[in-house]
Order: structure tokens, then C-alpha cells, then sequence
DNA sequence: GTCTATACACCGATAGAC
DNA sequence: GTCTATCGGTGTATAGAC
């Protein structure tokens, strides 16, 4: 094998870890997993990484920090804000079904971290980089839809990110299209109300 | 050790694997684990389950089925529906503080069975369970507030899911008790703009 | 630096004494 | 039926040749 410097050899082990638990789930993401994915040998991931929970966290702070903002299509310009909220929501929903095994994923990772106490503050950091996500395209909705947020947006922003992971989870598990439009609509209902005209 | 029917070892190491799981994620539930919590022997395990899976199955078909309708206190009467709702829902908060790691499982053993194609089956009989759960909850509570369901209730109950997984899920990362009362009340708000006064 | 080979712990499951 | 002891397999991590 060619000689790779460290942190190319880190980031390419962190990216095959996502593979491997988007795929088959962070109960098969064995070290001996990750490296046939990456296709290196044992030793290799042992010179990169001290240790698999160091390979975990990094790959939970890489994933977390390279989420990015849904961004809000442009072509929404005179829009209500509920069906602003709403487009939005149905967007992140075309996402979701595009790719629900990275949603997966990020949920197995939070529940993962939940579950100890030294990766406990990842899963809060997951969060607290959600918020600042949801907040700004919240800023952006009611900005373009002519409004103004009454409740503070970080507030907001929480309630937003609970519908998401709702119906993240719930259509996950029962892949039902119609039930994800009707939480979609519902949340952006709810989420609109939280608003009043500028 | 005394000669215990296979019935009852079963039920005793379904409750030990439940307060494993509860307490220190499915992860660390290996048989080893169950039976030291449940007081038993290995050998005694594969007396009465033939495999680990088995007792991870018979688990989750036990936990979903005694999951219990959250009862709507009767002293509701005479509130408007979004009242009635979000008296509900702040109810199931309240469960959920008092027993956080028992939801915490739940979640758990969902993203577990949705992993392995045998036990999907079982995520998906979850929360077929839930539906008639809210369902009724529903009903009981339109029945209280003097309104009749104008959208199906059965997909009333897929949005109630949702909002109470996301309420679950962002509180159990975030413990911000402030923001889960948010969720509540705008799950409720939404939620009684699926009905009309009868 | 990268490999093969291996150490050592823990897993699920079973054998066989009682 | 219940136990202790152990098997075979797999996990993380390391030793040592190259």
C-alpha cells in the first residue's frame, strides 16, 4: 500500500465509517468492518486512530459539522409563511427519502453518544448545531415571507427540529408518504403561528 | 437455584433485559448481562430461550404490547379540544421525565429492529400499536371538547406519533423543559386544527 | 509506514456433572 | 432443571517482520 499521510487516512476511515453505519447500523461498524470498506488493513486504522471510540467521535463531530442548512429555494418570493415553512419541510422530507439511510444514521449516532458519559456532550453539540441550522432558515422563511418571529427563535428553532425528528423517525419506520405530507403541514401550521406580519 | 417454570424465567429475563437496555443502552444487553441482572446462570438463559434474539423479539413484543393508552384525565371536561390536547401532551411529558431511560429503550429497540430485515417486521407492529394507542386518545379526547376529526383519525394518530417521538427524542438530548412545553402546546395547536366543534 | 500474525477479552451457545 | 466449565467465534488492539 502506498504510504498516505495520517489525516487523508483518518478522513477516508471516518467517511467508510459513515458508509458502514448508514448501511448496516452502528452495532456492525466494527473496526474490521470500516477497514474492509476503506480497503486497508487493521494495523492501518490503528496508526491513524489510538482507538475505535476515537474513530466514533470523530466521525460523529465530521458529520455533525458538515451538516448543512436547508437551504430555502429562492422561488418562494411571496409566499405565506406557512407554506414557506411548508415547502421547506417537504424539502427536508425529499431529502430524507432520497437518502434515509444517512438519516439513519444520525439518529443510531445521537442515540449511540446518549449513551455515555464522555460522548454525552456530542450528542448536545448534534443538537446545539441543529438549532443554529433551524434558526437561520427560520430567519430566512420569515424574511422572505414578510414576517416576524413573536416567540424567540431558538425556541422556535427547537420545535422545528422536534417535528423534523418526528417525522424522520416515524416515517422511517413506516414509510408512509401520506402521514409525512400530514405532519409536514401540520408542523408548518403550528410553526406559522409562532409569527405575526412585519 | 430453585426449580422456577420456563414461563416465569422467560417473563423474569424479559424485564431484566428490559431494565438492561433501559439502563445501559442494547449495546451492552449480551446475555451475560441479562441474566447477572436477573440473578440467573448462563446455562439457565438457553433453557429457556434458544438464542439471544429470541429474547431480543420476545422483548420488544411484550414492551409494545404493554404499552399502555395515555389515559386523559377526566377532570378535562368543559376545555376546548387545543386545551384538552395540550393537557395530554404535557401528561406524556411528565411520564417521560419520571422515566426517561424507559423511552430512551423504546427508541432504542425500534432503530435496532429496523436494522435486520427478520425483525422489521416488529418496528413496524410498534407503531401500528401506537396508531390505535392515539387513535384513541383521540377520540376519547374530541368526545371531551365537543369536536368531531375532519382529517382521518388514523392520520391524526400518524402526526400525534411524530410530534411525541420529537418531544422524546429533543428532550432526551436537550433536557430543556422549556422547549418540550413549546413543542406541546404547538403539537396541540396544529393538532385541534384537525377538528371542528361538533 | 504498512503489512501479517497474533494476543487477549468477551460474545453466544453447549457439554456434561449433579 | 440447574449448575460450572468450556467451545468456537469475533471483537479491539498490538508485536514484529519488512
Amino acid at each position: 500500500m502506498a504510504r498516505i499521510p495520517a489525516s487523508e487516512r483518518r478522513a477516508a476511515l471516518v467517511q467508510a465509517a459513515l458508509r458502514v453505519v448508514s448501511q448496516r447500523g452502528i452495532a456492525h461498524a466494527t473496526t474490521r468492518a470500516i477497514v474492509a470498506e476503506a480497503g486497508m488493513s487493521l494495523a492501518s486504522f490503528h496508526y491513524a486512530f489510538d482507538s475505535r471510540d476515537e474513530l466514533i467521535d470523530e466521525l460523529i463531530t465530521t458529520v455533525v459539522a458538515s451538516e448543512q442548512e436547508a437551504v430555502l429555494p429562492s422561488d418562494l418570493q411571496g409566499l405565506g409563511l406557512r407554506e414557506t415553512l411548508e415547502a421547506g419541510l417537504l424539502r427536508y422530507f425529499d431529502h430524507l427519502r432520497a437518502d434515509p439511510e444517512h438519516e439513519q444514521a444520525m439518529l443510531e449516532l445521537t442515540q449511540y453518544a446518549l449513551r455515555s458519559p464522555e460522548r454525552h456532550p456530542l450528542a448536545v453539540a448534534q443538537y446545539a448545531r441543529y438549532s443554529e441550522l433551524a434558526g437561520r432558515s427560520l430567519e430566512a422563511a420569515a424574511e422572505l415571507a414578510g414576517a416576524v418571529w413573536t416567540t424567540p427563535v431558538a425556541q422556535v428553532a427547537g420545535v422545528l427540529i422536534a417535528f423534523t425528528d418526528g417525522l424522520t423517525l416515524t416515517w422511517l419506520v413506516t414509510r408512509d408518504d401520506d402521514v409525512a405530507r400530514a405532519i409536514a403541514h401540520a408542523a408548518a401550521d403550528a410553526l406559522s403561528r409562532m409569527a405575526e406580519p412585519r
